[in-house]
DNA sequence: TTGTAAGCGTTATCAA
DNA sequence: TTGATAACGCTTACAA
């Protein structure tokens, strides 16, 4: 690899010069200019990173943190929030902890002093232990729980979301709607649970539907889809009468779907089904499945926004700021018909 | 951060001495070790890695190009080589190229200077580009072409896999195996194509049953769901009477299934199916879907250890290596039958 | 066993 | 507009 300093003796200049042209200081004149890039064209010169990075003491690195990749919503997320980066000039760097709460702050104890900045989706981070972890490195979190710690943050619209498909439910005529995947306990990590649970009850309250306790349908927390087909499968055991699905998450839903037709019912002539996230599988399913697209792509933007507001800018405010990502409600076949997934005419 | 200096300057010992307890060198005395460590322990100290990294020349970070994050397949390889890679002591930096083949090069050519090595799972790359990319930095292809080019690669069973697939089913009694997938360009891109047919005339031929150029079914490159649902659609239009599909992916296989239903045939009672890749998609598709496990374990494993080979030792061979993981075949409904996907009793 | 000095490739300071 | 020189935090000779 050629250096700047090869750079400098070709082009016949000084080192420094070529350090100006390289950072498109403006100092230069247009000659020297022309002089110098040809010269780093023709060595084919790349400034090296970490010596720049070494001497400005700033890195362009920023650690991705996530619990796992091999699941749709995170690699899209990873993929987006790539994208977006390098926008900004900024590499990331992913790191997966397994959903492991030690391994979460273990990992930014170890990384996080040499990195530019953190993004992180917690999981088992104590308000506490989010506090450590923003002293340690700039840091946005995505994540659906509130933190009592001056950390940025951006969210899903959970309760907004949810509120819009229970509507677009009751407009097609459906009036017994079950809610899948509440949660009834206090945990802070069960906030998607509770926020989304909120929404259902907005959505059946602005149609002037009771929320019956029957048709909410508490589950496991790990949203898979063999949790969703056993909690339909409860509703039906136990003869609760009910013509549509809210589940909380797309999993859910798609273990809902099969549970449906099990006993004998068609979606969503019958019964209508709808999810949350719209992963690649709900698209893909048969049928299609309605879904609340949670507007990953400006989850990456906004939360690329606020972590190089806090990179580079020393007057960002000490409180933690929120940001809620617009969301949009994918209609498919297992809430409005139509043709089979795959059907031609 | 506190630096070497700082650890050096607490324990009242040069900084000489604080490099080589860090660096784990033999010649320290047990006193001056402890003293050390203990001012390495109360000042939190962490070894900037990108000032050892320009002082020692080798980089303990290695990309990772992709041509897309959010697919089942290219997520789980990541993670796999991301634990792995921890294993060896580097740092695993994604990028991802959206299948563009211009967009490798231009990749490598930007990081691959900068990085200790590279693995690479290249889409659109040219034998010359491929030795290009080789002379950049220590690389290690992970793909079914081979390349006229001295680098290592790591390739699925392709062949053995597919063969072992039809083995299966003419052990269940199924007779009239189409392919689906196949391609008859002689397009080194299309390597897995033509090795997965190559597997399916071996798996015929063990059975002694004949080739019939009516069941082969050539498809779209794009191995995508809607791809293997026509493929099936267009078998039927013909007439041509079947017992069972081998598509040569999980997502052809997962079209398949609802074109053969749509032709009110069951699975796996009239017909079988399978894929390849044993996605998550084929484990939770209804019914679940037998398909040839690639082993990115072991991809994953052999790629770092080829890589690793490469990076530290300089009697690595000149020419390229190959290594062709183990597949396993996972047997699941589709072709097994048994109870339905969710079911209970 | 321990320490001193030099240098990795860049940017920042200051003077020319 | 340009350039000489120091410095970032560490490792590698080479001495002591």
């Amino acid at each position: 690899m050629s250096t700047m300093h090869d750079v400098a003796l070709r082009a016949g200049v000084s080192l420094k010069t070529v350090s100006r042209v390289v950072n498109n200081e403006p100092s230069v004149s247009e000659p020297t200019r022309q002089k110098v890039n040809a010269a780093i064209a023709e060595l084919g010169f790349r400034p090296n990173s970490v010596a720049r990075n070494l001497r400005t003491g700033r890195i362009d690195v920023v650690g991705l943190v996530l619990p796992q990749l091999s699941q749709p919503y995170f690699s899209s997320l990873a993929e987006a929030i790539m994208r977006e980066a390098e926008r900004h000039g900024l590499t990331v760097l992913i790191e997966v902890t397994d959903g492991d709460a030690e391994a979460e702050l273990a990992l930014v104890r170890e990384h996080g002093p040499h990195l530019g900045g953190l993004l992180m989706y917690p999981v088992g981070l104590s308000d506490a232990e989010a506090r450590t972890v923003a002293r340690i490195v700039p840091t946005v979190f995505m994540s659906e729980r509130a933190y009592d710690a001056p950390v940025d943050r951006v969210a899903m619209a959970n309760r907004e979301g949810v509120r819009a498909l229970v509507g677009h439910m009751v407009s097609l005529g459906y009036t017994r709607i079950a809610a899948l995947g509440a949660d009834h306990s206090d945990l802070p990590e069960r906030s998607a649970a509770h926020l989304r649970l909120a929404g259902y009850q907005d959505g059946l309250r602005d149609a002037g539907l009771p929320c019956l306790p029957e048709l909410v349908i508490d589950t496991d927390p790990h949203w898979g889809r063999q949790v969703g087909a056993a909690g339909i499968r409860r509703l039906i055991e136990r003869g609760v009468p009910f013509d549509a699905v809210v589940a909380f998450a797309d999993a859910l839903a798609l273990g809902a779907l099969p549970a449906v037709r099990e006993a004998g019912l068609r979606v969503p002539a019958e019964v209508a089904v709808a999810g949350f996230d719209d992963t690649d599988e709900a698209r893909y399913s048969y049928p299609s499945l309605t879904s609340v697209a949670p507007g990953t792509a400006q989850i990456a933007r906004e939360a690329l926004a606020l972590l190089n507001d806090r990179m580079t800018d020393d007057t960002a405010p000490d409180a933690g700021r929120l940001v809620v990502a617009d969301f949009e409600l994918m209609l498919r076949e297992s809430t409005v018909g139509g043709m089979a997934a795959w059907g031609g005419a």
